[in-house]
Formats: structure tokens, sequence, C-alpha cells
DNA sequence: TCAAAAGTGTTATCCCTACACCCATGC
DNA sequence: GCATGGGTGTAGGGATAACACTTTTGA
């Protein structure tokens, strides 16, 4: 299980040990959530961002950095499900979570305590059903990312700091256009976290287009308007309200409530619609 | 690394031993290809069939039994692409084959001699390019599926040997409609291999829908016709010829060879366009 | 001559985009 | 009244499916 570092000197002492020779795996969760920008105009929306969940170190490597949450498979009992969820039940106290594994990443110089293996999950969540309940080591940070060419420039702020790192995209081979993602730079998130943040955004993306993955980041009645909004989020681009309510036309059902306050038309509230197919 | 067991006895000293509190980790790696069915008529197209390599095992457990080729990790030197690549040029002894890692599977009960946690890779190759060189332990399986309501059935043979198994497909969660597969039925194939062997299916039946991977089964020249067959072998279901050509128009560029012999019309010979883009 | 596959053109249909337009509300 | 978002209808264009049709070969 993991050890836990006070000073670098307990740290260094064990850094060219035989630990190195054992095998360790951990998960890595990429929690992510939409959060509402507050506007002064009364009659606009808030404007949402997608947002993910990171954890402050308290210990060797990488203290008082922050990380994704994540921690080591206990080998006798647990599978790698099992362990990304005790670890988001320890960190966030939300059970039923949905989560999706990413991708088991496997260089050699991950962590420098020992040879791990590290298999990434992604997790989706409604922040609001959560929000006091977070441990004070944790902080949502909004996602911010700008694509030039093949650099992915990433911002990320809770509010008080700042994040940022870059990613460089390549083909990874002639025969596929999917991508490899490299860490071109990167000085404030721990170990390859980066890589776990852009697989997550990817496998959204994509799967937000034929799956219904979506309404986990709902609450339980919302409206076509806040709904979209969080397709534009992970999209990253406008959609035109009358494709967009074809698109989603048969995964939602309307109910009698209503929003009202807007300053606006009120909107018909929906649900989500899992009795479908 | 991987203990060899020569019996039973030998196999069973060690069942109940401390072995189990290590971790160690595998790859299992499902490598297709397409065959090529001779046929009576002159005229007609061979029949191709997808086809998958196994191995038969020489040690306990599931000792005699057929399996994916995979091995353990080198902890101390390997990355899981590392290893992968090794364990296929061993079996194969072929270099610079397509590879893809699919899902990692960590069951407690995966292997009985220890907590084995195993990434799975998918790997295609055009099998001409590598017929003779196998070492006599693999052989070629063709694979032939049905599905019936949520249950898919497998039939494996290479012509000697038949090996059947059954999957059932299941609704992860309410709201994806991915799906989880568990194993039925298997008496003829070691460990989960069978839910490697769909996923690998999956994975391809999918990509080939939007990325140039099925170029990697492919030889350096065939006939459109050829490439449309190993489509239609993949997707399990019938192209119209005019849909074909159009989408796969500029992913090849036409040759100045052609195919005779085939008592009919010659077919222009076709490359890979891989300048596109 | 004929069966089989190679290869091309054409039409009808569906789906999506883009835009236009009206509705209902709070200040 | 008016800005704002809610909500709906429709014309045009592009892609696709289905079909018809011609071409070329070996036996």
């Amino acid at each position: 299980m993991e050890k836990i570092y006070n000073s670098e000197e307990e740290f260094l002492k064990d850094y060219d040990s035989n630990m190195f020779e054992k095998l360790s795996m951990t998960t890595d969760i990429a929690i992510f959530s939409v959060s509402n920008k507050e506007q002064n105009n009364y009659r606009k929306l808030g404007e949402k961002k997608l947002s993910v969940l990171l954890i402050k170190r308290d210990n060797y490597p990488f203290k008082d950095k922050w990380c994704l949450p994540g921690g080591f498979l206990d080998v006798k009992n647990e599978t790698l499900d099992d362990n990304a969820k005790r670890i988001l039940e320890n960190e966030t106290n939300i059970h039923n979570i949905y989560i999706e594994q990413l991708y088991t990443f496997s260089d050699l110089n991950r962590d420098p305590r020992m040879r791990v293996v590290s298999t990434s999950y992604m997790a989706l969540i409604d922040k609001n059903r959560l929000n006091d309940k977070l441990k004070e080591n944790a902080s949502w940070f909004d996602v911010k990312y700008t694509k030039k060419n093949n650099i992915i420039e990433f911002v990320l702020t809770n509010g008080k700091e700042i994040i940022t790192f870059k990613i460089k995209q390549i083909l990874k081979e002639l025969t596929t256009d999917r991508y490899k993602y490299t860490i071109m730079e990167n000085n404030d998130l721990a170990f390859d976290h980066p890589l776990v943040i852009i697989s997550g955004i990817e496998r959204l993306k994509n799967k937000i287009e034929y799956t219904d993955i979506v309404f986990n980041m709902m609450p339980e009645y919302f409206t076509l308007g806040e709904l979209q909004q969080v397709y534009e989020v992970i999209l990253n681009k406008e959609l035109l309200d009358p494709a967009f309510r074809r698109i989603i036309a048969d995964k939602v059902t309307k109910t009698d409530k209503v929003k009202t306050g807007g300053g606006h038309r009120p909107s018909a509230l929906f649900k989500y619609n899992d009795k479908g197919e």
C-alpha cells in the first residue's frame, strides 16, 4: 500500500531501495462536472464551465501540488473499478457515481517511489448534488483550453489558484486518425495527470454524441437551454437551437413543471427518458 | 515472472501460498487477420473470414487449452506497449505490427496462481505476410459469431479443432448505450479471453468507420472488391458497391497494375493513400 | 455465349443547416 | 416597451441508399 512521506529525507531514503522492483497499481480519476458562473444581467443565463476536481497532495513526491484523486489498489481485495469507486467515496462522499475506465498508463518513470502502472477513469457528476460535502484539500477547477495547430493549452482555475499545462497532439499511426498526447509543459499538476484529463475530455466529447452519459451531469429536472449549454461546454462549440432539440428530442420527456423568474418566457422542465429504446 | 508448472501437484502446492498477495501484470493480445477460403467456382472470389491467432498452452493452469498470446510484464524494464510488442515478436516473428490498447481487466479470480491484472491489446496484420513463420503451437482460427437477443455465440475453428463460447451483452448503465460483456459458457478458451476477443471485434467495427486501421490488414496492392470484402467481414453485413466506393474513394489511389485471371473483367489494383489529409 | 465481378450513373429520400419567425416574461 | 431566452416551422443543400446499367474477362 501507499507509503506516506512527511519529509523529503524520508522519501529520499527509500528512493534507491529495492522498492522499485515491485509493481503497484493505482487508479486516477478525472471527475467532471459543469459549473454555473453567475451573471449581473438578470435576464441572461449563467455561463457554464467544464470543471474538474483536484486534490492538494500532502506528501512526497509532488508535495503541495494539485493532482487528480487517486490511490493504490488493494491487491488482495479489489478490482480496479472497486478501487476507483472507493477513492471517489472517500474524496467526495458520493455513491453510485458514473465511472468509466479510460486508459492504462505504464511509463517507467511515472512515480519516483516505485514502479507504478496506473489505470485512469473518468467520472461524471452533477456538482450541485455534493458541493458542500467536499474535503478541505479538494477543489473544483474550471477548465479552459485552446488549440493552436497541434498544441493544446490548458488553463485551470478555482478562483484563487491557476494551473496551466501544454499538451502536444501527434498522429499515432499513419493508418489511424486517433491521436497520441504528450506533455510539453507542466509545472503545476502532479504525475502524468494532464494526459488523464485530456483523455477524459476526448472520451466525453466522443460519447456525448452517441450515448446518454451527459445526463449523469444533469439534475433530475432541467430546461433544454441548460442541457444545450452543457453540450456546448463539452463540445466546445455553439449549437443551433432547432438542431439541438431534434437531436435530444427522444432522450427527454417534458414535465408539467416550469422554471420562471428569468426575465423571459418560462422554460419547461424536462426529465431524462430512461425508458427509451 | 511467470512460473512454469509441468504437473498439477506442483501447481496446487503454490495455490494456497502467499503468492496471492503479490501483484503481477500481463498483456493479452487479440491478433486479427482476414483469411481467404478457396472456392470451387473459378469465377467466384474466395470467401473471406475474420481470423484470430491462438496459442496452445503447455503449462498449468489451463494446460492444453487454447489462449491468446500473452505474457507477464517485466516490471523493471518494460511499458505495457513494450511488453505486447515483445510477446508478438516472440510468437509471430513480426515487427512493426499495429497494436492498440483495449481494456484492463482486473477480476480477482482471473488467474488461480496469483493476483493478476491484465491489459488487453488488439493487433492487426495481413496474414499473408507471415503465414509460414508461425510457431508450431500457434494456429489461426476463423471466427464466426451470431447474435440472438443479447446472447452472442462464437464458433472458432482452425480446420481441425472447434472452440465455442457464449457471451451475454448487458447494458452497463441506464445512461450509456455501451455494453458490458460477461461470459456465459466457455469450456475451450483459457482465462477471460473471450472478453478480449469481443472487445477487439467491437473496437475494430467501430474504428473501421472513422479511421484507416483497416489498411493494416491489407497487402500493399489490393482490389476494391477485396477491400470491400474485408469491410463486410468486419462489419458482419453486406455493403452496396457504389456506396462503398464513395466512402473509401479518398483513402486509396489507383495504380497502373491490374489483377487478371478471375473469369471476369480485370480489377484495378489500389494502394493506401497515406499522404491523405 | 454466359456467369461473375468491375465499375459508373441516376434518382428519390432523408437528414441536417441555417434562417426566420413568434411567444412569454420581468423589469 | 424591450431585451432575453423559449420554442417552432421551413426552404435548400448535401449525403446516402437503392437500383439500373455497361464493361470485361475465362472457360
